[in-house]
DNA sequence: TCTGGGGTCCTAGGACCC
DNA sequence: TCTGGGGTCCTAGGACCC
């Protein structure tokens, strides 16, 4: 029998937020949020705004006068930032071990099976210290047997002080284990949302204990296959193994709510070619080509007569050519724009992605492969331009039509470890 | 006035076929 | 005119995640 598997989970505190601070060190111990695109939602708090009552996912208009009480400090999100953040940890973390999973911005599991440790809880401790030190964002760290009890170690851990920022479930007496259980509610357990938390309250689950004792039939036919599988990573079995390498993406999506509704087709145009641009340089950067593009439009949906349009276009011969997307999506738009819909968001999509290896040259459409090669050459020019001197340096006329689609960022930071001028200044007198 | 953006996976139901 | 059962494929929508 081979010995069960040992998984981490290294998941940021209040990531945004702990970016922020990284360069606002006035800031520690004061209350601070990070909003979304055009400062809309609440998408990160820290403990200080958690504790005024600041809802995660808050439209922050409905909370300005918290935000003025508390004295929060509010930030526009500042990706760039984030991102950079981001891979500094990872690569300190694979240092432990190579077998990482970057599970999202703030979030990676590790594999630790092989690894020589007695004492879990301490040897998480000693990670936490170490992001610490060399990367300055605090962490929380759970250790168990399959991913879905890491995670909610990793939650016991941020909940609760006395575990100094790391919890293990491994070795963990089986009573032990129960009472920890016991007081995680099913709202924390990963899988189980919005909707499926009625339901099991409903059947009398409301802890993960609980969800741990359930029948797995029973939970299948409560949440599908999904809850058959969290019931046996409950009681300490993986289902789920480390996903590693970066899958190829399924579809690739870019939308924006804009900075004001508008009725202008050159605003949507502009939008348009905007979208279309980043989702195509994604393709070409991961060596796809879409064989199915489309677009979206929608009102507002808190206003009344919101609608939403949709169109696609079936590719003869798949493609990640920015300038034909654009104007066969601009085409598209021409079908259903009306001058009398106020517009307030856009997206541009890509379904059917292959690899580029695998292109198959369609014999009796019109698109010949030389023209795709021509068309191949004139975006890799386009990206070497833009990767050596900076995004955006050389761009599609239609991108510049208008700049209503932009979404409002009212309290940016700088981009402190991305822009040259940007970079923070320290003196020593 | 003001409510984000980017994904994955599963399932139910319809179309079609034998 | 009426009709069973089962399979496949596709799509839309729903659920979840961060």
């Amino acid at each position: 029998m081979p010995k069960s598997k040992v998984f981490v989970l290294i998941d940021c505190n209040n990531f945004f937020v702990s970016c922020e601070r990284l360069f606002r060190p006035d800031l520690e111990g004061k209350p601070v949020v990070v909003l979304s695109s055009n400062d809309g939602c609440v998408v990160a708090r820290s403990n200080e705004a958690k504790a005024a009552g600041v809802p995660m996912g808050a439209p922050a208009f409905k909370h300005r006068e918290t935000f003025k009480k508390h004295n929060i400090v509010t930030f526009s999100a500042n990706f760039e930032l984030y991102g950079d953040i981001s891979k500094r940890t990872i690569s300190l973390l694979t240092t432990i071990t190579p077998r990482i999973e970057i599970y999202s911005v703030d979030e990676s599991f590790l594999d630790i099976s092989a690894l020589p440790i007695t004492d879990y809880a301490e040897w998480g401790r000693g990670v936490r210290a170490s992001v610490l030190q060399h990367i300055g964002v605090p962490v929380s760290i759970g250790i168990a047997p399959s991913k879905t009890l890491a995670k909610l170690a990793a939650e016991i851990a941020k909940q609760n002080d006395t575990y100094q920022g790391a919890f293990s479930f491994i070795d963990l007496p089986e009573e032990q284990k129960a009472d920890a259980l016991r007081r995680m509610s099913i709202e924390h357990i990963w899988g189980v949302g919005r909707k499926l938390a009625p339901v099991l309250r409903s059947e009398g689950v409301s802890t993960a204990l609980g969800l741990m004792n359930l029948r797995p039939q029973r939970a299948q036919q409560l949440m599908g296959i999904h809850g058959r599988q969290m019931v046996t990573e409950l009681q300490g079995t993986a289902c789920y193994q480390l996903t590693r390498e970066h899958a190829p993406a399924k579809q690739i999506l870019r939308s924006r709510t804009f900075g004001e509704d508008t009725s202008h087709a050159y605003a949507l145009e502009a939008a348009i070619a905007n979208m279309a641009t980043r989702a195509a340089y994604q393709l070409r950067s991961e060596r796809l080509l879409a064989g199915r593009i489309g677009l979206f439009t929608n009102t507002d949906r808190h206003k009344p007569g919101y609608r939403r349009w949709t169109r696609e276009i079936q590719m003869p011969m798949p493609t990640n050519d920015t300038g034909q997307i654009i104007s066969l999506l601009v085409k598209k738009l021409g079908e259903f724009y009306s001058d009398k819909q106020k517009y307030h968001q856009l997206g541009v999509f890509f379904y059917d992605l292959t690899p580029e290896s695998a292109l198959q040259t369609d014999i009796l459409g019109d698109v010949t492969p030389d023209m795709h090669d021509r068309a191949q050459s004139r975006m890799k020019a386009v990206d070497d331009i833009n990767q050596r001197y900076g995004r955006g340096k050389i761009y599609f006329a239609a991108q510049e039509l208008n700049t209503i689609w932009q979404p409002r960022r009212k309290t940016a930071s700088p981009r402190y470890v991305s822009k040259w001028g940007e970079i923070p200044e320290a003196r020593i007198a």
